[in-house]
DNA sequence: GCGACAG
DNA sequence: ATCTTGTCGC
């Protein structure tokens, strides 16, 4: 897929939060109406405290239920994991793995946040900017805000808010896991990052291309 | 100063 | 982020 060249990555931790103040103007959050049929997923892996990362990009397709296309990127990280400054440590990998997708993708998921940041550009609104589809962040873990408990049982949602505004979801995927947390990343609103979601959840915890993204890029990895 | 802190 | 079998709980 074509992949736009926005600014370099090799900033300082000073440099990354200035420019992500400056690129989260240009996010765009409006309705994304259908429901996909291509989706991709991308991940990376990494030995424990290794600065050497592996990227997966995958895509899933939603007719036929299965992984038809994978592409790989690995290298050396410009930077160390700082809360708050992921997309400069993992998106150029990323990036460069999406670049080699042939399939024309519908929607784009990212294993991380996107609003839901301190300064409102996680990876996945991040990798939005670059691209000419929607993103969507979905976590494991909370970043910032508040929200109040959810009920036990799969389908429970309650808004993850921060500073008076609402800036994700949080989601139980299947009754008695943790939940996951959902933002919309660049393209796309909130209430429609959850509806794709839903509809990338199999059997799992994780929506299925997040799941296979994390599977291939840990098998890239061993290799 | 203290706690929180995606991957 | 990774390692890793059995085991606890529904």
């Amino acid at each position: 897929m074509d992949i736009r060249e926005l600014h370099p990555w090799n900033l300082t931790p000073a440099e990354a939060i200035a420019l992500q103040k400056e690129l989260k103007e240009k996010l765009k959050f409006r309705p994304f109406k259908s429901s996909p049929r291509y989706i991709a997923g991308v991940d990376i892996s990494a030995n424990l405290f290794s600065h050497h990362v592996y990227a997966a990009a995958v895509v899933w397709d939603r007719e036929e239920n299965k992984v038809i296309e994978t592409a790989f990127a690995e290298g050396d990280a410009l930077m160390p994991y700082i809360p708050g400054l992921l997309s400069f440590r993992e998106s150029p990998f990323i990036l460069q793995a999406l670049k080699q997708i042939k399939t024309k993708v519908d929607i784009v998921l990212v294993d991380g946040h996107g609003y839901a940041h301190p300064r409102r550009l996680g990876i996945a609104s991040h990798i939005g900017l670059f691209v000419d589809v929607p993103t969507i962040g979905c976590a494991k873990k909370k970043l910032v805000g508040e929200y109040t408990e959810l009920g036990n049982e799969k389908g429970s949602l309650s808004n993850i808010t921060d500073k008076n505004e609402i800036i994700g979801a949080v989601f139980r995927s299947r009754t008695g896991v943790k939940p996951i947390f959902i933002s919309p990343g660049n393209n796309i609103d909130l209430t429609s990052s959850i509806a794709v979601i839903k509809q990338t959840l199999l059997k799992y915890r994780i929506p299925e291309p997040l799941r296979e993204a994390h599977r291939h890029s840990n098998i890239f990895r061993k290799k």
